[in-house]
DNA sequence: TTGTACTGTAATAAAAATAATTACAGAATG
DNA sequence: CATTCTGTAATTATTTTTATTACAGTACAA
């Protein structure tokens, strides 16, 4: 992992949580958050195909959470934003000739996952309304 | 963590756990790892500030590891690369007025510091020596 | 004592990843 | 039907990461 989306994503949930069921509009968001509206839509967006936030279109619209803050974890927030391995492979293309080189990739991916899982595990012992909680 | 550069480096202490104390020039780590061997020196050089490894200079020079592989865990080669916070927060800059946005980096912080420390923690099961190990 | 094969490091450039911006169609409300 | 939202795509900008080039300095060996 690498960027910033966990902060973002994670940001907006706990917003939403202490709005108690209020919908906030996407400027209200990032207005808090300090970012531009459209990449509060975009990560909304894929909060939603989580289930974790639900969104009203229109006039007076904006979102909630899909979900009590109770039954998501940080773990699953991290899971949502994952886009790379955790400790970053882009490209990786070692010398195929060398014995190392050869097989590097299959024990590096294996170390990474097996390191990711407890990562996810640890961050899993926490849910956002524990997190949500911190905030007063 | 965000980079290549765990990949890299491991991927040097490996081949020099194999060498076996033979020394190894950064042209043939380069050559086995496929990339430019001034990167190669570049983490080497990296590497030898945290006694990972000793270089000689000069004709015939080369790098060698500087103690056994049983005694680096890969922890520690991930605390030798590492540079920005686990979950990347490079900026991160809310609004002050909002009460969210005002304590959400104290909090996020506390969170990724406590989620590296068991990362770390994870790592550190396994030494140079068993990742070695696993190239037959 | 000099040519050769290395390292060390800095400066620069290129590429890739990330984040930000702009724009606008479509939905819901009043 | 004007207004205020969302959804999303396209584009641009910025930052981070990786790669390249260059060259001084060191050690060996003939």
């Amino acid at each position: 992992m690498n960027n910033g989306r966990f902060a973002i994503a994670l940001h907006i949930l706990t917003l939403l949580d202490k709005a108690k069921g209020e919908l906030l509009s996407s400027a209200y968001l990032a207005g808090s958050i300090n970012i531009n509206s459209a990449m509060v839509r975009k990560e909304l967006s894929n909060l939603r195909e989580y289930g974790f936030v639900e969104s009203k279109e229109g006039k007076n619209g904006g979102s909630i959470l899909a979900i009590s803050a109770n039954e998501i974890t940080l773990g699953e927030v991290y899971q949502s934003v994952r886009q790379l391995s955790l400790l970053g492979n882009q490209k990786n293309t070692p010398n195929p000739k060398c014995p190392v080189g050869k097989n590097i990739n299959e024990h590096l991916n294996n170390l990474y996952n097996d390191t990711e899982l407890v990562l996810i595990e640890q961050l899993s012992k926490q849910s956002l309304a524990d997190f949500s909680k911190k905030f007063g």
